[in-house]
DNA sequence: CTGGGGATGGGGCCC
DNA sequence: TGGGCCCCATCCCCA
């Protein structure tokens, strides 16, 4: 079982990722993403969410309709505020001409020719223009439906992890993130797993004594790079963390850390 | 209590 | 897109 400090603390609040910068989407993880993973450790079904087992990716969004926009977007873009409308874009800007990415054009077409004969305003000029794409359309429907399946999608989704609360902007981060729950590398010797390979080596290591990595001042070697990084600095003259108050210098921040919590700083 | 070593996790970068 | 690697951070344990 993997420790407690899976999950992250953090000392200092101003490190903390700031999770709030994360939208609130969610995306229904696919069966397939465990594919790749051994047997042992392919989640169970009922681990998912309800709509895991769609080959389509679901989409939810709880972000409030009139989110605030991007900067350096014009704030008549996308959504109409108070569903305003934008004046039409120059002829060269249309979605007629841009068909960029992997977007079918005929599917775009689709969509707003659909858009058109539902709306019987669709007959006046394009004025809905997508904030992320520049992609117009005559109605608004049209423009919701686009940036629904499209762009609102592609820009701002996150990726959810089930066995936590944790989200993701990639799918590769969310991943990778997964193999610290399922642990799919296990070591031969004492049936010890670990989220990633190299993480294995490592381990391994300990049962080897392999210790590749020798520090130039002494003759002390170390099966992990960074704890010979972090050995280093105990042959430096002036450590790497300095206490901002008594300049007392430290060869780790969690030793900074403790001597500021033993109350060095407190009474300044 | 402090300093240091051992072990491990996570994000980012590169290929 | 995934794997390997690097770097940083963190926890546990011991002298």
């Amino acid at each position: 079982m993997p420790r407690s400090f899976l999950v992250k603390k953090h000392f200092n609040a101003s490190k903390k990722p700031n999770y709030s910068e994360l939208d609130t989407h969610t995306v229904i993880i696919s069966p397939y993403l465990y594919e790749s993973y051994p047997m042992p450790v392919i989640p169970q079904p009922e681990i998912l969410s309800s709509g895991a087992y769609s080959p389509i990716t679901v989409w939810t969004t709880t972000a409030p309709f009139h989110s605030p926009l991007p900067n350096g977007l014009s704030p008549l873009s996308g959504y109409p505020s108070s569903l305003g409308r934008v004046s039409p874009p120059p002829p060269s800007d249309t979605s007629s001409k841009d068909h960029s990415g992997s977007e079918s054009p005929i599917s775009d077409e689709e969509e707003r020719l659909q858009s058109k004969l539902s709306d019987p305003h669709a007959i006046e000029a394009e004025k809905f223009q997508c904030n992320l794409c520049s992609k117009t359309y005559s109605t608004f429907s049209g423009l919701a439906k686009h940036k629904q399946l499209h762009c609102d999608a592609q820009s701002r989704k996150s990726f959810s992890c089930k066995y936590c609360d944790k989200e993701y902007v990639s799918l590769g981060a969310l991943k990778m993130h997964i193999r610290t729950h399922t642990l799919p590398c296990v070591c031969k010797i004492c049936g010890k797993a670990f989220s990633r390979p190299w993480l294995l080596q490592g381990h391994i290591r300990t049962h080897t004594g392999e210790k590749p990595f020798s520090c130039p001042h002494c003759n002390r070697a170390f099966a992990d790079r960074s704890n010979l990084r972090a050995h280093l600095q105990t042959h430096s003259d002036v450590k790497k963390y300095q206490c901002k108050n008594c300049s007392k210098t430290f060869s780790r921040m969690s030793l900074l850390h403790k001597h500021e919590e033993s109350g060095c700083c407190v009474a300044h």
